[in-house]
DNA sequence: TAGAGGATTGAT
DNA sequence: TCAATCCTCTAC
């Protein structure tokens, strides 16, 4: 089942980052599906120094960080990674959960192929990594996440409060003290989140 | 318009 | 620990 666009314009970026966890992101690209199972995610939001849009600072990089929630924000990194995040609350109001790690579901051969190996380990944990499984580049920037070419599903999984755990965001070390913010969230011991 | 640096990754 | 790699933002 689709996630309803209510699900995105919360006013609560962390409680959005733990809900995702669990939940399911689709790409059909060229009649080919792929998808993952969420198991780890981080929260960025315009009130702290880790978020692109800082102080609700728009460039035209973050644009869509202010559009309403329910949106695709994908960026390139280090010259060399896409990286994929979810819009969330109202327009104006610039917040975003990066997905950080999924677990493989559908089409884990068309994502090793995407991958260059012959094996399905490691393939989609992590940022730069889980995008080149699933095909999304910035071509995917703006994308409403109830299309046709990447959306997000609620598909029955199951998660107990207990079996999230928070900590710290990774690579944010310029943000100072909001770097030690319990932004992060993984699925407890699942073996597809990132190092 | 130049220069610095980055929400990563995999190899050393 | 370090380089790959190039786009984005800031300052001049």
């Amino acid at each position: 089942m689709l996630l309803p666009e209510a699900f995105y314009y919360r006013n609560d970026v962390t409680r959005i980052a733990r809900d995702l966890i669990g939940k399911a992101l689709y790409t059909r690209l060229d009649g080919e599906i792929t998808a993952g199972l969420i198991v780890e995610t981080e929260a960025y939001s315009w009130k702290e120094r880790g978020c692109h849009a800082y102080d609700s600072r728009m460039t035209q990089r973050n644009a869509v960080m202010f559009d309403e929630g329910g949106h695709a924000y994908v960026y390139l990194c280090y010259g060399m990674y896409n990286l994929f995040n979810v819009v969330t609350n109202r327009k104006g109001k610039a917040e975003a959960v990066l997905i950080r790690a999924l677990e493989p579901m559908e089409g884990v051969n068309i994502m090793q192929d995407r991958a260059g190996v012959q094996h399905s380990k490691r393939i989609t944990s992590g940022p730069g990594k889980l995008t080149r499984a699933l095909g999304i580049d910035r071509t995917h920037n703006g994308v409403p996440l109830r299309s046709r070419q990447v959306w997000l599903a609620d598909v029955g999984y199951k998660v107990g409060k207990k079996e999230i755990v928070a900590s710290p965001r990774i690579g944010i070390d310029y943000a100072g003290e909001d770097a030690q913010l319990p932004w992060r969230f993984i699925l407890k011991d699942n073996e597809w989140v990132s190092k």
